[in-house]
DNA sequence: CTAATAGTGTCTATTAGACAGTATGTT
DNA sequence: AACATACTGTCTAATAGACACTATTAG
C-alpha cells in the first residue's frame, strides 16, 4: 500500500475516497413525552394526570405489528436533530418543541437488516397544541415505572392495549457511578426502544429538578395544583405543598385569572415566568 | 415503485437490500482527562495540580498539523463504545477505564471529507498508570478555562505551545434550559472539538459534584489535601477545608499511612470508599 | 353542611458558609 | 523559629421536611 504524498488540504480533498472506511446508516428515534388528563372520578375531585409517551404501531417488517418509537433514518443533508425536527413534525404536525440529544445506541445486532445506529431524542410537548393532527397509527401510552433493586418494570397503557417491559439497571465494575442497562422483558417494542424509554425517563427525573424544563409541557395558564401533580407523576411520589410551593415561587408568575368550577375553592391561574 | 409483500421478518429480511438508504461513516473522538503536577515553587509549598486533556497532533490531511482528539472510524463488528475503548487503548495502552458517552455530532460539514457522525466519549484516567506509553504524537495540554457571560474561554498549554479558543453558548428561544454551541475563535484545533472539549468539561464539573467518578483520575492513596486540590482545579474555584471534608466524608476511608516530608505537617492518606 | 382542594404559618432538623483556631512536620 | 499545610470546633445563615391550620367553592 503506498501512500501518496499531498502538499495542500484542496489536493487531498479532491483525491479522497468517500469509500475509504465503511459506512451505515443512523436513524433518529424520538421520545415525545406529554401530560395527559384521566377521568374525572366524581364532580369534586381534580383528574388525574398521566404522564404518557407517543408509540407507533409498526406496519412494516421488520418488527411488524410491534410498537416502536417514532424514527426515521438520517438524510445526507440535515443534522440527526434535523431529521428529530422533521419527525416530530410528520408524527405531531408541531414545531418549535423543546427537544433534547439522548443517547445513541450501537449494538451490532440492534436491527436485523443491517448495521444501523440510532441517536434517540427527548421531546416535551403541551398536548393541548395538537388539535388532533396525530399520524394514523400513533398512540399515547401512559407510563406507570416502578423501580426496585435496580430491576425497572415499565408499564404502557393506552386504554386498549398494555405494554410491559422490564429493564435492568448494572452497575459497571471498576467504574464508578456507571451503569449498563439490559431488556430483561419486552414482547411488545421493537428493536432496543425498551432502553431508549427507559434512559429518557430518568434523564427527564433528573433534569426536571434543576431546569425549567417541565414548563414546555404546560399550557400557557395553569394551576400550581396541576403543576405539583405533573412533577409528582414524572417523579413517582407525592410532594409537600409549602416545599413544592417554595421551590417553584420565583419559576412562576401570578396572574389574577381564576379557576373555577371544580367543586372546592378555585384556584389562581399562574403562567411561567424565565430569568 | 410497487412494493413486494411479505409474509414474515425471515422473508423480508432475506430480500432486504441495504443500499435502501444512504450511508456514512461514523467516528468515536474520546476526551482523555487526567490531572498532571505543576513545578513545585518551594520546598514547602504543595506541587500545583492541573486539570489535563490528551491531544494529538494530526500528520495527514484533513488538518494536517493541528491538534485533535484522538479518535477514529468504528468498524462495522464493534459498538462505537467499543471503538472508544479500542482507541483509548492504543493511545495509552490502558484498559478498564472509566468511559462515558458525551454527545453526538452530527453536523453535515463537520468534517471536509464526506458526511462524517462523530460521538464523543469522556475518560478519565490516574496519570500514574501510564508508564510513559503514550503514542509518538500525543501530549497532555493543561487546561484554564475561563467562562464569562456565556463566553468559555480555553487555554491549553502543553509547556510548549498553546491552544486558544473560543466557545459561545446560546440559550434557544422557546425552548427553556437548552442552548446550542458555537465556535467563535479557533485556529489550532481540528473539526469541531473545541466543541467537543467544552461539553465535556462541563460535563464533568456537574457530574463531579453527585457522584464519585474523580476517583478515577486518583491514585490508591491520596491526602484530603489533594483531593481538594483536583475538586478545585476542575471547578474552577476554592473549597471551605471544613466544608469540602464534610462533603467528601462518607467517600473516603482513613488509612494509616501518612504522606511525611513536605516541608509541613504530615497528612494520613485516604482510600476511596465504595458504597 | 360537606367534601375536596387552595393556600399559609411556623416549628424543627439538616445542611452550607464562614471564620478562627490548634497541630505538626521540614528546613 | 518560621512557614506552610493539616485538621477541627463552632457560630450563623439558609434550606428542607413536616404538620397543622385557615380559606373557599359547588353541590
Amino acid at each position: 500500500m503506498n501512500k501518496k504524498v499531498y502538499n495542500s488540504e484542496e489536493e487531498f480533498l479532491k483525491d479522497y475516497d468517500p469509500n475509504e472506511f465503511e459506512r451505515l446508516s443512523i436513524t433518529a428515534d424520538i421520545l415525545i413525552f406529554s401530560i395527559s388528563d384521566g377521568l374525572k372520578e366524581n364532580y369534586r375531585r381534580l383528574n388525574k394526570k398521566h404522564f404518557s409517551v407517543l408509540l407507533v404501531k409498526r406496519d412494516e417488517y421488520p418488527f411488524k405489528d410491534k410498537w416502536c418509537l417514532p424514527g426515521g433514518f438520517v438524510h445526507m443533508d440535515e443534522t440527526i436533530e434535523e431529521a428529530a425536527v422533521r419527525i416530530l413534525k410528520n408524527e405531531t404536525n408541531l414545531s418549535d418543541i423543546y427537544i433534547e440529544q439522548l443517547y445513541t445506541f450501537s449494538d451490532v445486532k440492534r436491527d436485523p437488516r443491517m448495521r444501523i445506529v440510532s441517536t434517540s431524542y427527548m421531546s416535551l410537548i403541551d398536548k393541548n397544541l395538537l388539535n388532533d393532527k396525530l399520524s394514523d397509527n400513533a398512540r399515547w401510552f401512559n407510563i406507570s415505572i416502578n423501580e426496585d433493586d435496580n430491576l425497572f418494570k415499565v408499564e404502557l397503557d393506552n386504554q386498549e392495549e398494555k405494554i410491559y417491559f422490564e429493564v435492568e439497571k448494572v452497575l459497571r465494575e471498576k467504574t464508578t457511578d456507571r451503569y449498563s442497562y439490559y431488556i430483561r422483558k419486552n414482547d411488545k417494542l421493537a428493536f432496543d426502544h425498551p432502553l431508549v424509554i427507559v434512559s429518557g425517563i430518568s434523564r427527564l427525573k433528573n433534569k426536571i429538578t434543576y431546569t425549567d424544563i417541565v414548563f414546555n409541557m404546560m399550557p400557557e395558564y395553569f394551576t400550581l395544583g396541576e403543576l405539583q401533580q405533573v412533577y409528582e407523576v414524572i417523579l413517582g411520589k407525592k410532594l409537600l405543598d409549602p416545599a413544592f410551593r417554595r421551590m417553584i415561587a420565583n419559576k412562576v408568575e401570578r396572574t389574577d385569572k381564576l379557576k373555577k368550577g371544580e367543586g372546592h375553592r378555585p384556584s389562581v391561574l399562574y403562567k411561567y415566568k424565565s430569568k
